[in-house]
DNA sequence: CGGCTTACG
DNA sequence: GCCG
DNA sequence: CGTA
């Protein structure tokens, strides 16, 4: 099982005229006898001195190419170690396999040496003893021996192998191989990474070099590194670090990469983000859109006749300027769309407007665990990326409608470096999807969305229409039925009629206040289960609604059902009850209270505002774990002066907001909404207390209000990384994993499971 | 009024 | 429930 | 985890 590609080659060639004339003096080449044997090094030899190489008979510092068959980068670094008296030190070389030597003679000269040459040193051994190559998990090829970034590669590798035996829920996203990180990391890396003690050491450095590239990112993704472990995350998924540098290479990353002249590694996406780094920065102009807009649409209509192009995005949402334009296009037929995207992309290209593109069909179906997904097929969508060159308007700007078809003007094709000089084209990143029409209103609503649109016209749907909106469906809760594919009328409606910044008029806070007063302040009157059923739009009419409630500093809570509640409330204990003076005092507010906020019901401990000290200390030991033992529960309670239940809620809290950060920041990162299927580990499952509860000295007081320097947890630095974010908000929906839905589900014909939107942090 | 923070089921 |  |  020799993965050797042998080529043939040699044959005939034996006899050809034989100049012993040297025509590549700059390439000396060694032939390792192991494992070749002396009859076929003497062929070879003589073969390549026939063809003007200089093959050498014994090593010597002038070779430059040493080339063996079958055998590892060890063994060979380990053979030349041997017969160099006083050992082999490691220098320039390249270490070969084989197939470099023949390829380089079937093509007469000696070529550029690839990756699929080098000789790996740190081969795994492997049975039979064949030439070793790294694993494929590893990168998509072999590995060089000499690189600059071995720490990376390596710490990869382990990574892959890890990953080869990892079956979390969710792992089906982990197939992207990380070869991305290593290519576009085409210069060498400037330190080497910290070291760190803990499982996930290898995987931590893997991140931390290959965000180091990018200075404003490292503190955020160190920082994020260590809340995975403190959350007890599986370490990091190699599609994680694939959209993270992919992402990087698009943006951040350039700008280094400029810096350092090294394009020759980039892939051509990666090259041309790069080469057009200037342009893609700044900003879209609305006209400047509308102009690709046309141009697309030409496209579309040329390749097939009925097709729609609509625009998205933030364009669509009225942003003056952009940073990429989004189209979506589909066809009143189902089914017509299918294949379209390519055929427009051509079309597109041939008209030389393309610089770059990247189709992508179904992302994730190499992933074969396509489980229970009948809905959202977002992720099915034919899309690319791509990047234009948009003409510049000529000296005055002319009305946007001019849709100049080829008009493409062959300027200097500015292969590689377009210094300052304005060209008469500008390179724009535009993003095309197709989707069935079935799917189009969804579609729309999907790649329209900003943070905060989705967030409000979710809102919308749900308390005004009474439909659950999220990223994979709507559902109309009156009808119990399930409409994520064909209510685009309803949606194309509300989207036209009522836009975005009009939406708040339906959020008029009152029908709720209304509602809630009505709960807390009418003890008298128990709520009818319709009441119930009213008050909770979203349709979750709580089981045990407390029935009757009592205010003051204590409460009598009368849980209709569930005796069991009442009592258990013992538990709890007023040791933080007084923390505030003030506050907890008498809550007690006349009933015709016109203050603002409604009463805290019975039953529930008034809100108290933890003092700076308490939240500092608290941080600390969340910084340590985020789950927390019994010991140190009591130990907070005790130093705090806060009841167990208020710390452990406040942990609860904690690791919450700390996932919603984590998830936004990946997510951004990623521009995918994996982190959230990160998240979706049992680990972070309720945890028992931690073993070493007790153990860890509590560094008391003292430096507690300190910010901390190293701190990612303290709201404001973690908050601060995030703002400084250069990031667009907008992160498309699309390339949603396979998201692993609760098969068993299906057994009542309830309505399927829905997320629930989080109000701090949409994350779509 | 939204964001963030406590508190709870 | 408070704050900006 | 959603939400008051």
């Amino acid at each position: 099982m020799v993965p050797l590609k042998r080529r043939k080659t040699v044959r005939n060639d034996v006899n050809c005229e034989r100049n012993e004339v040297i025509k590549f003096p700059d390439v000396v080449i060694f032939l390792l006898e192991r494992r070749m044997g002396a009859s076929r090094r003497a062929f070879l030899t003589r073969l390549g001195r026939n063809k003007g190489f200089r093959v050498e008979d014994c090593y010597s510092d002038a070779v430059t190419h040493v080339v063996s068959e079958n055998n590892t980068g060890e063994e060979v670094v380990d053979w030349l170690d041997r017969q160099i008296p006083g050992g082999w030190t490691p220098r320039p070389v390249h270490l070969l396999d084989i197939s470099w030597f023949t390829e380089s003679m079937g093509a007469a000269r000696p070529l550029d040496v690839q990756d699929a040459h080098r000789l790996k040193v740190k081969a795994v051994s492997q049975a039979g003893g064949g030439t070793r190559t790294v694993s494929p998990y590893a990168c998509g090829r072999r590995t060089p021996l000499q690189h600059h970034n071995r720490a990376l590669t390596d710490a990869l590798e382990v990574l892959a192998e890890n990953e080869r035996f990892r079956k979390p829920p969710g792992s089906s996203v982990a197939t992207g191989r990380p070869d991305v990180l290593y290519r576009p990391l085409g210069f060498k890396l400037g330190c080497t990474p910290p070291p760190r003690c803990g499982k996930h050491s290898q995987q931590n450095r893997v991140l931390w070099i290959a965000l180091q590239s990018s200075q404003r990112r490292l503190s955020l993704y160190t920082d994020y590194t260590e809340a995975f472990q403190l959350l007890r995350l599986p370490p990091f998924h190699f599609s994680l670090i694939k959209c993270t540098t992919d992402n990087l290479t698009q943006r951040g990353l350039q700008v280094l990469a400029l810096r350092t002249r090294s394009q020759r590694e980039f892939s051509s996406g990666q090259g041309t983000g790069v080469r057009h780094y200037e342009d893609l920065s700044t900003p879209i102009t609305k006209e400047e859109a509308h102009a690709i807009g046309q141009i697309v649409e030409e496209a579309v209509h040329t390749v097939l006749p009925g097709a729609e192009l609509t625009i998205t995005g933030g364009f669509r949402r009225g942003k003056k300027t952009g940073h990429d334009v989004d189209f979506l296009i589909t066809h009143p037929e189902e089914g017509k769309e299918v294949g379209l995207l390519p055929k427009v992309i051509s079309w597109l290209d041939s008209q030389d407007l393309l610089l770059y593109h990247r189709v992508k069909d179904n992302t994730y179906s190499e992933s074969k665990v396509q489980l229970a997904r009948s809905q959202s097929s977002m992720d099915h969508f034919e899309r690319c990326f791509s990047i234009f060159r948009l003409n510049r308007p000529l000296a005055r700007p002319p009305e946007p409608g001019a849709s100049s078809g080829g008009t493409a003007q062959e300027s200097a094709a500015s292969g590689g470096h377009c210094s300052g000089e304005p060209r008469s084209w500008k390179a724009v990143r535009v993003d095309l999807v197709v989707t069935p029409v079935s799917q189009f209103a969804f579609g729309l609503l999907g790649w329209t969305g900003s943070q905060h649109f989705e967030r409000e016209l979710r809102r919308w749907a749900g308390q005004e229409k009474h439909m659950t909106l999220n990223s994979h469906a709507l559902y109309d809760r009156t009808q119990g039925s399930h409409r994520a594919k064909d209510h685009h009328q309803t949606i194309a409606t509300s989207m036209a009629s009522s836009p975005p910044l009009s939406l708040s008029r339906w959020l008029s806070p009152l029908h709720h206040r209304a509602h809630t007063r009505e709960r807390y302040c009418e003890p008298s009157a128990p709520p009818t289960e319709s009441m119930a059923i009213a008050s909770h739009e979203k349709g979750e009419i709580q089981a045990h609604m407390p029935v009757e409630y009592s205010r003051g500093g204590k409460r009598i809570s009368l849980h209709t059902l569930e005796p069991e509640i009442a009592s258990g409330t013992e538990e709890e204990e007023t040791s933080g009850y007084e923390s505030e003076g003030g506050q907890s005092a008498s809550p007690a507010d006349p009933p015709g209270g016109s203050s603002s906020s409604p009463p805290t019901p019975p039953g529930r401990r008034p809100r108290t505002a933890f003092t700076s000290e308490q939240i500092s200390r608290l941080e600390r030991t969340f910084k340590k774990h985020a789950y927390l033992g019994t010991r140190e529960k009591e130990e907070l309670c005790r130093k705090l002066n806060l009841s167990e239940k208020q710390i452990k809620n406040w942990f609860q809290n904690r690791r919450m907001k700390l996932k919603r950060t984590l998830q936004d920041a990946l997510a951004q990162a990623c521009h995918v909404k994996v982190a959230s299927q990160l998240l979706h580990y049992p680990e972070l499952q309720a945890f028992g207390p931690s073993a070493y509860s007790g153990y860890y000295p509590n560094q008391d007081s003292t430096a507690a209000y300190l910010p901390l320097p190293g701190l990612p947890y303290a709201p404001s630095q973690a908050l601060g990384h995030l703002s400084a974010l250069p990031l667009e908000a907008q992160v498309h929906p699309y390339s949603v994993p396979p998201f692993v839905m609760p098969p068993h589900s299906a057994g009542t014909g309830s309505p399927p499971v829905m997320a629930r939107y989080h109000p701090y942090a949409p994350r779509y």
